[in-house]
DNA sequence: ATGCGGACCTGTTAGC
DNA sequence: TGCTAACAGGTCCGCA
């Protein structure tokens, strides 16, 4: 369900709820989750407070005085804040219960999600150490993408959906940037220009920046940590619009699969 | 080193 | 209406 504005909607959503509460309790509904949920998370947690909240990529990092919560929302995963009292429906899996008595509730039906701990920076952690650049800084740019896929034959989509190249950009928002960018997804990647690269590097940023603000993407059942869901579906141009016209030409949307995902892309605007 | 398919899950929808 | 198959916002892992 949520890449990198879904993930960033949730941040900002529940942080304001967790700064400076203290954790009073945990509780661990399923801890099958695509790794086990670590037994002893409940005395990593309980009695610690909640010093900050980050983002990186698409995992969510609550960091307390001993450590940080490292948590990934997989394909279904979403994160509320609720009164600790509110009965937990199916596919609620963990509590972290607040002083406030409000509670951080993390629903995951497919469980493809994590929650995992670590004393670590987490930046060090397995999962986390070989993540490519943030796509909203100075770093991530044409410049960039063009240096780094130099000889690389795998498609431009799947290259700019490689977390190790740049972290964030999911399947709707990777057809969506190469749309505006006017790039072919099936193009090899080491096969494009850098004066395309900056395009495409301006074309994620400005899609990213777009759906954060419209508070993400919406499709089936994404909402943000009040409910609401995300606004950003409006304004896409191709993801999950095959054989609607293009906005741009008028032809038909093509949908194809590459890297057993689904990708939309107009024949004509994109070469 | 790179590339590919499979794996992990449940829910919803499309098709017969 | 009911059964089955395909598909869904992610990404790690093992094997060629």
């Amino acid at each position: 369900m949520p890449e990198l504005p879904e993930v960033e909607t949730t941040c900002r959503g529940i942080a304001p709820h967790l700064l400076q509460q203290t954790i009073c309790d945990v509780i661990v509904r399923q801890r099958k989750l695509r790794w086990p949920i670590p037994a002893d998370l409940k005395s990593h947690l309980q009695g610690q407070s909640i010093e900050h909240i980050k983002r990186r990529g698409k995992y969510i990092l609550l960091g307390t005085t001993t450590g940080t919560l490292i948590i990934h929302l997989g394909m279904s995963g979403s994160l509320r804040i609720c009164a600790q009292t509110r009965r937990a429906e199916k596919h609620d899996h963990v509590d972290i219960i607040l002083q406030s008595g409000q509670c951080l509730r993390l629903r995951d039906p497919r469980r493809f999600g994590a929650v995992l701990f670590t004393h670590q920076d987490p930046g060090t952690h397995k999962l986390l150490k070989d993540l490519g650049p943030e796509p909203l800084t100075r770093e991530f740019s044409g410049a960039y993408l063009f240096t780094r896929s130099r000889n690389k034959k795998v498609a431009v989509k799947q290259f700019i959906m490689d977390s190790k190249v740049v972290v964030g950009v999911g399947n709707i928002y990777a057809s969506e940037a190469l749309y505006l960018a006017g790039i072919h997804p099936g193009r090899s990647a080491g096969r494009i220009s850098a004066q395309r690269y900056q395009r495409l590097a301006e074309a994620i940023k400005k899609v990213l920046r777009a759906a954060i603000k419209q508070g993400g993407t919406s499709l089936r059942d994404f909402t943000g940590s009040d409910g609401k869901p995300g606004y950003f579906k409006q304004k896409l141009n191709v993801y999950a619009r095959g054989t609607e016209p293009c906005p741009r030409c008028g032809r038909a949307i093509r949908q194809i699969t590459q890297g057993q995902r689904s990708t939309f892309y107009c024949s004509h605007c994109q070469t």
